[in-house]
RNA sequence: GUCCCCAUCGUCUAGAGGCCUAGGACAUCGCCCUUUCACGGCGGCAACCGGGGUUCGAAUCCCCGUGGGGACGCCA
């Protein structure tokens, strides 16, 4: 049999790093054994869906570049397939009617609750049978009173329910539509899923859902319950702790490769190895290699792994995405040096795009104000001398490329008796504004000549006006 | 409350009874390199939750405790 998995996040929100760490595992389960990877959307809840979520999630799964063999499918448009399901269920006495009201059910749970035991459908309407004017029913699945239901899961290993603290969950409301536990095993079974990888949290859902399955006559699929991940404090993750949403990071300027990256590191590892690409993954990654504990989120790493990716990746295809946050600067890229260079001077002094963009801003445009301290420690009168004759000397340069400045650069300052620091600073906080910046000559060269010179009477005027 | 799960440096982890004087990575601290900022190199600090067993021997196996998390919805 194929392998086949899948991804059943709902649209209530946008795709956020837990939801994409499940997504990732299943996805390499899915590749490493040669098999199918499905993408479903999960939006029987029609309060909270929104069509908004399921385009943030697809977003994020096309930058995450997780892409899926089938999909996505919405639950949405299968309420006949479901529907059909529980008739049949209902035919073979294996789910009931139930006319219970709210209050009732409230009633039994607070009885329950003050006898100190697990709140839980107590199954009356087994027996109740006929309809009860002004009460539209549900469907409840009629749930086995004894034995054990076993789930060996290939991360936590064997774990034994109690049919009986198992109750009979509702798989149709009252207004028709099914909830998400049956849904959930209709669409594993008509997929053909065989590898169920998900949160954790669904662990106590597991039992209900094979007890389902098994009613139906379907082949009960493996399971594998992914710990969860906690915010940098170890409390559960959210908004409070930083970016949730998988977009977040690409506009905090993150690459693909990092984050996935980090978050296949998260209860998963292989020996001392922290860089992996993912096509390495494939061929390493085991599901059941995966760590049993929660895992807290470490922004640090992910920005050494996002920097460790801007040094290591194909400048082009760093550039690419450099665009993007220049854009979100109102750069164009025409207007100055080829992005790719850019990438090549930078990428050691940023750890994310963001920054990369924001330090490059100078290259593309005039900048408004020198930097006060840098401004105020190297633009001083002694300089004047070395910058003027330097400029001199760069305008009879015949090209503009770094070997040549460099020189230049280098002979000035010796002809007049300064230390390299003492010329390439003033210069620096003159083509840049700033206090750092690329090593001079690649300054020079990437800001160009006709900016560099304009910048550098601009500088000169400066000192004088002092 | 009931059921289920989990437990190694601050964090992510290695470890499947002797290879552990507990290894790596991030962070942090120090030194080196250096035309700025960085990158890089070298080094330091830092952990087996507690208690009982089992065993010649336990971070590794068992039990109890403690702590943390999850589930208990006409949410998913």
């Amino acid at each position: 049999m194929t392998v086949c998995t899948r991804f059943a996040p709902s649209p209530t929100g946008f795709l956020h790093i837990g939801g994409a760490r499940t997504a990732l595992f299943s996805w390499l389960h899915a590749r490493r054994h040669g098999g199918r990877f499905i993408l479903r959307i999960e939006d029987t809840d029609l309060e909270r869906s929104t069509a908004e979520s399921v385009n943030a999630i697809l977003e994020g799964m096309t930058w995450l570049g997780l892409e899926y063999d089938a999909g996505p499918f919405y639950q949405t448009h299968r309420f006949d397939r479901y529907r059909a399901v529980a008739e049949q269920l209902l035919a073979e006495g294996k789910a009931y009617y139930c006319y219970c009201t709210k209050e009732e059910l409230e009633d039994i749970r607070n009885t329950q609750m003050a006898r100190k035991e697990k709140p839980r459908y107590d199954g009356r309407c087994r027996v109740r049978g006929e309809p009860r004017p002004g009460v539209a029913p549900v469907i409840r699945f009629r749930n086995p009173t004894e034995g054990t239901t076993v789930v060996d899961d290939l991360i936590r290993g064997r774990v034994v329910f109690q049919n009986a603290e198992l109750d009979d969950l509702i798989i149709v409301r009252s207004d028709g539509s099914p909830t998400y536990n049956f849904t959930v095993v209709v669409d594993d079974w008509d997929m053909g899923i065989t590898h169920v990888i998900r949160g954790d949290d669904h662990l106590n859902n597991t039992p209900r859902q094979m007890n389902i399955l098994k009613a139906l006559g379907a082949t009960v699929p493996q399971y594998a319950h992914v710990p969860m991940i906690l915010g940098v404090d170890g409390q559960k993750l959210s908004k409070r702790h930083g970016a949730v949403s998988v977009m977040a990071y690409r506009e905090d300027g993150f690459l693909p490769e990092a984050l996935l990256n980090y978050l296949v590191r998260l209860g998963w590892s292989h020996g001392d190895q922290e860089v992996f690409g993912l096509d390495e993954l494939i061929g390493l990654f085991d599901v059941t290699d995966v760590n049993k504990s929660a895992s807290a989120f470490n922004p640090e790493k992910l920005l050494w792994l996002n920097q460790h990716y801007l040094k290591t990746s194909d400048p082009t295809h760093v550039a690419h995405h450099l665009n993007y946050h220049l854009g979100k600067l109102g750069i164009d890229p025409s207007d100055g040096p080829d992005p790719v260079a850019v990438v090549l001077a930078q990428r050691e002094r940023a750890k994310t795009l963001v920054e990369m963009a924001a330090n490059s801003e100078f290259f593309y445009r005039d900048f408004a104000d020198y930097e006060a301290n840098a401004a105020a420690k190297h633009l001083r009168p002694e300089v004047l001398p070395a910058l003027a004759d330097l400029r001199q000397r760069l305008t009879l340069l015949p090209g503009w490329t770094s070997g040549p400045l460099h020189d230049t650069v280098i002979n000035t300052a010796a002809d007049h008796n300064l230390k390299l620091g003492k010329l390439a600073q003033p210069l620096r906080v003159a083509l840049s504004g700033q206090g750092a910046s690329p090593p001079i000559d690649q300054t020079l060269a990437l800001v160009g000549r006709e900016r560099s010179l304009a910048r550098l009477d601009r500088v000169i005027d400066y000192i004088q006006k002092q």
